[in-house]
DNA sequence: GCGACAG
DNA sequence: ATCTTGTCGC
């Protein structure tokens, strides 16, 4: 694993995304969220795609897919630890989505090429990085109100930004992943909040991914 | 040199 | 990320 040449391309990578909106829809019929979690001791990759209806918020259709981890987690890197998974999950899917939540960041990034950046990039879906812990940048202390967002901030550049999705719960950070504009990411990522830390997509990867009660309540109600 | 460091 | 029960607080 040649660290220097993985930064080199995301430089290089980073400089096709598109931070604007070029959505091509007034509004998503489908958004999905993406959430990539390890099995076997880290030796497998298990990448988990949900995919939810707009503006219902109502799961359609969820792919896991498993296959060997290919690096280990290097801060900066993880889009190459878990773009390969992503890609297999993406495959599954008999309905893609029109607008992909991914868990990490998305330009909020040393070099500007987060996970959901670099994925973006490679199935070419608009993107936006919906993370739970800072990875560069700064920004204004938020106050504790539900709701509260501060610009997240590198120098004089904003790369994203840290939202208050739920009172007592530490904040979110969202970002352009690609093909969609910081002011659209954020707007997206509210619009699928039902009251819990995270937005429906990731939510329900999550739960896909880890088996939860309430996905399981869904297989039920869900024959076939 | 020291601390920070997505999942 | 993952290993894991109860527990504190709204």
């Amino acid at each position: 694993m040649d660290t220097q040449a993985l930064k080199a391309e995301q430089k290089r990578r980073a400089q096709e995304i598109v931070h604007v909106d070029s959505l091509p829809f007034a509004e998503p019929r489908f958004i999905g969220g993406a959430d990539v979690g390890f099995e076997q001791e880290g030796a497998v990759t298990r990448a988990a795609i949900a995919i939810l209806h707009y503006p219902s918020l109502q799961l359609v259709e969820f792919q896991i897919a498993r296959i060997p981890t290919v690096m280990p987690y290097v801060p900066g890197l993880l889009s190459f630890r878990e773009c390969p998974g992503l890609l297999a999950a993406w495959e599954k899917l008999v309905q893609k989505p029109d607008l992909l939540f991914v868990d990490g960041h998305g330009i909020s990034h040393p070099r500007r090429l987060g996970v959901a950046s670099h994925f973006g990039l490679l199935v070419d879906v608009p993107t936006i990085g919906v993370a739970k812990k800072r990875l560069c940048g700064q920004s204004a202390p938020l106050s504790e109100a539900p709701g509260s967002q501060s610009a997240l901030m590198d120098h004089d550049e904003q790369i994203g930004w840290v939202w208050r999705s739920k009172a007592r719960c530490n904040p979110l950070f969202i970002s352009t992943g690609h093909r969609v504009s910081l002011n659209s990411a954020l707007m997206w990522v509210k619009r699928c909040q039902q009251g819990y830390r995270l937005p429906e997509p990731t939510r329900w990867a999550d739960a896909v991914a880890s088996q939860r009660p309430a996905f399981q309540r869904w297989l039920r109600e869900n024959p076939q």
